[in-house]
DNA sequence: ACTACTTATACGAAATACGTATTAAAGCCC
DNA sequence: GGGCTTTAATACGTATTTCGTATAAGTAGT
């Protein structure tokens, strides 16, 4: 079978018309060239060029296999860029997943948009799950990346998820607007101890359930639950209808639900952290370049 | 700059997924497999397959390189196809002229058919041509073939054309309907000594017109010439109009002109050789293939 | 006829690829 | 859990290939 390099050499034989030449210009003497040259012509069983000690020719099978040997090494240079763009992250596929809670924050798309500016060549491909449905996914393959509201301290899950910060985000506390305490501005969680809260099923979403669990204890109470919604934004259509308070991230306030009013919480604890899920043994150039660009500050 | 070896071998493997398995496909043994993987991993800068001793899987430029590395030994084998097709004649292109009078030859069209069917690849450019515009194209290199009406013993001007004569077709005298013979089925040259001839210039038809010497001379007598004609169907045309006699090969025939009768000529010499003239020098498959199927019986 | 130029051949040296032997590490089996 | 099997990586000597120098052979121009 030829070779890239008797591509190259008999490219450049062709251009240059002449085995001396060519010869000088690949840097290397002529009689390798002759011989090179020979042994691409004996693979082939053509005569690629015509020589009568003179001047040298190309035949009209060399003609044909210019084409095809410029077609090869061009192939073979896209390749190679094409790698090269891989290994710095440039270019591939990146599966991205993000909770429903994440697509009401108002980072999301312009932090999205500055990636694509920065990689226009990376493949994304979006999808909404559940912060453990992107967990499970993640470690089955399934998913490269994940915009999950978690914190480095208990992974959902498993211990081979890498979560990466990107945002500490308050939470705030939603009620009906018919609510007695409404007209406030902020509130102590301790002041609602008595009233009923909606949340989403603790294995959707473990965190924020726990968050709210962990806050009442530290005010020596524990929250009755009263009503489940799947996706948070079903959580605020609850509070509307009066079936009890919520507590979601403050970039909920954006929903701007009839019947709904978002208070500030003045516990310490009250907040959440934006992180970004991998596999923590992932390597792959584009999800490392992905992450440098989410984390780094502009 | 990485190698067509090194291609197939990381093609192998990436379809096997085990280097051992694949050594044994390739026919080699494992390490020298494992160091063309490296060596082309080290030469492109990234990791195309992540091994962690137990099972060997791609990484996501892996993938992207496979395809790549695919489609470069696909190029390459069709690159190899074309020129087996181009070192048995198949492929390629072929500059083919004639003369006029060949287009009246009724072999013609089903030759070029049957080499039509014969090598399809091969891209015929046709084109029209005196005989000594043929001889010099051929000389220049701006013609491959030629079907010219010449004998070997001399042709045309230069030494270096090959002249392969693949039909004998006897000579036929035209004259006009109202002449005194024109009711002969047959007759000897010599009886219409005395007549006027039109013939075409010796520049652009020598065989003919010095065959028409030759069989004269003969004869004992000298063709009386009154009027050119650039093509051999103008000659007929002046034979309508009682300009003179002609003398033309006997697929002229088929010109059913309307005041022009055809005699046989009684006369041994009078006939005419239907060659194909080719560059002596030109080995071109293409040619060769042609020459070999023009010249076969069947 | 001689010189200058170009490609082909001969042969020894350097670089490269391969194979055998061995190591390291991971999963499997008892 | 310890030994066994399997798999990829490393070390090193050998074989092959490729390259360079020297030389030959042939052609065009002076």
């Amino acid at each position: 079978m030829f070779d890239f390099r008797q591509l190259r050499y008999f490219v450049t034989v062709a251009e240059e018309l002449s085995f001396t030449r060519a010869a000088q210009r690949l840097y290397i003497s002529q009689p390798p060239l002759s011989q090179q040259i020979q042994s691409l012509e004996n693979d082939l069983g053509v005569r690629l060029l015509e020589r009568n000690k003179r001047n040298v020719s190309l035949t009209e099978p060399g003609k044909l296999f210019l084409d095809q040997a410029r077609q090869i090494l061009d192939k073979a240079e896209e390749a190679r860029a094409l790698m090269a763009d891989a290994a710095t992250g440039f270019s591939g596929k990146l599966r991205l997943a993000y909770t429903v809670s994440v697509t009401f924050h108002p980072a999301l798309p312009q932090m999205l948009l500055r990636y694509r500016r920065f990689a226009p060549q990376v493949n994304l491909m979006l999808s909404e799950m559940y912060t453990e449905q992107q967990y499970a996914a993640l470690l089955s393959g399934d998913l490269d990346v994940g915009f999950v509201r978690d914190e480095p301290e208990h992974p959902g899950t498993a211990r081979n998820i890498r979560l990466d910060v990107i945002d500490r985000e308050p939470l705030v506390l939603a009620l009906p607007t018919n609510h007695p305490l409404a007209a406030r501005e902020s509130i102590w969680l301790r002041e609602v101890a008595m009233e009923a809260f909606v949340v989403q099923p603790r294995e959707l979403a473990a965190t924020l359930y726990d968050r709210l669990a962990q806050i009442a204890a530290k005010a020596n109470f524990h929250p009755l639950i009263r009503q489940h919604a799947q996706q948070i934004n079903g959580l605020l259509v609850l509070v509307a209808a009066g079936m009890g308070l919520a507590l979601v991230p403050a970039s909920m306030r954006s929903v701007n639900l009839n019947g709904v009013k978002y208070l500030r919480l003045e516990d310490p604890d009250a907040y959440m952290l934006l992180a970004l899920a991998s596999r923590a043994d992932d390597t792959s150039p584009v999800l490392q370049r992905f992450l440098n660009v989410m984390t780094e500050p502009e």
